[in-house]
DNA sequence: TCCATTTGTTAACTAAGCATAACATCTGTT
DNA sequence: AACAGATGTTATGCTTAGTTAACAAATGGA
């Protein structure tokens, strides 16, 4: 497998994302405390995301540092302006992976769910917005849809062990076989080592 | 917005994943070094993921701790089954992924690898088959398939301002909006606080 | 065989993110 | 006004995952 990109040095680029998964988190726990009780503390922050609120305390004043989050004049918690777009770009996101996951894939609720918690915040924009574009054609189309997830949902395999269809072809193997495959016996280049 | 899942405390299930991502790299890059050169060994992997020999020699040892690496007779590196099964499952998904973002969504060749790289190996596997079936059926009809994406790729917005579309109204709002739309002025409860 | 180089390991340090626990400071009731 | 309880902060420690730098050991050429 050559396609897979292992090569570069870039994978680290998941490190310096624009925002965390916990700090994701943060801004969106702010966001819905608001919303549902009016207010946001320290504690709630804490309660919210089931952490201690020594480790809310301390995150929550690194994002005050870095412009995300502010505090009213009473002391309570707000997001700046950043931080509003960044806790709505990421809500709107998971939206978007939640409803792909479950009404497309048609993979079950809570395993979608799960899923689209975990990349709401690694999604880049133009990905969120082919996919926003996606499903609207898709939602649009109806009799087009059920017939495309049917077909999906379907017994018949469409890629037989030929390894010929439109998906698996340019990547030069099936990928409808188990990821477990032929176990590859690799060439072992002999260099003298002693059994340590 | 409501239907949003933040109040749950199980957003931690980010940490908690089977590997992480530095975990799935060190994986990825002993396949892919066997692949290419034969044999892999510390500073192999060092170097493929442009860290130090240390972090390369800690991580590893931990590895063969956790059963997913371990060592030939000459002390070169080597995937055990179960991470071989590892290794396969991430790449596979990386490569659906990648595909996904790329020929469905119309997404930039660099920025759609970035993507898939960042979340290759967060995609539970009942999400990975979906997808895997997903593409087979979408790509298997390319009448349908070319019309779905031409009108994706198309001017029209599907979702006015009336925010009624099959997409956005059990969401109960517009997805179509920017994110950042309006600041939506909450309530603030009253409570005596000094200020400092 | 000797020795320089390459390779691998280890120690000490940094940073993010959590935990506990002690302490400080509000808040509101009596 | 005083005190109990709630709330916020700070100190210490853990884990993961990287860094440098020093050291140990294996490799291979002269």
């Amino acid at each position: 497998m050559v396609l897979v990109a292992n090569d570069s040095s870039h994978w680290r680029a998941f490190d310096d994302n624009e925002v965390s998964h916990s700090v994701a988190h943060y801004l969106m726990a702010i966001d819905s405390l608001r919303t549902s009780n009016g207010y946001a503390r320290v504690t709630d922050v804490a309660g919210h995301l089931n952490i201690s609120r020594g480790a809310a305390s301390l995150a929550l004043s690194q994002l005050k540092e870095r412009g995300l989050v502010k505090e009213d004049p009473n002391r309570f918690l707000l997001l700046t302006e950043e931080g509003e777009r960044l806790a709505r770009s990421i809500e709107h996101n998971f939206v978007l992976l939640h409803r792909f996951f479950e009404d497309v894939l048609g993979v079950p609720a809570e395993t979608a769910r799960e899923d689209a918690c975990k990349m709401e915040h690694l999604l880049s924009p133009e990905s969120s917005e082919g996919l926003l574009r996606f499903l609207q054609a898709l939602l649009s189309k109806d009799k087009l849809t059920k017939a495309l997830i049917a077909e999906m949902n379907g017994d018949e395999t469409i890629c037989t062990q030929s390894g010929r269809c439109p998906l698996c072809e340019p990547v030069g193997e099936c990928l409808s076989l188990t990821p477990i495959d032929a176990p590859a016996p690799h060439e072992t280049r002999k260099r003298k080592r002693s059994a340590v």
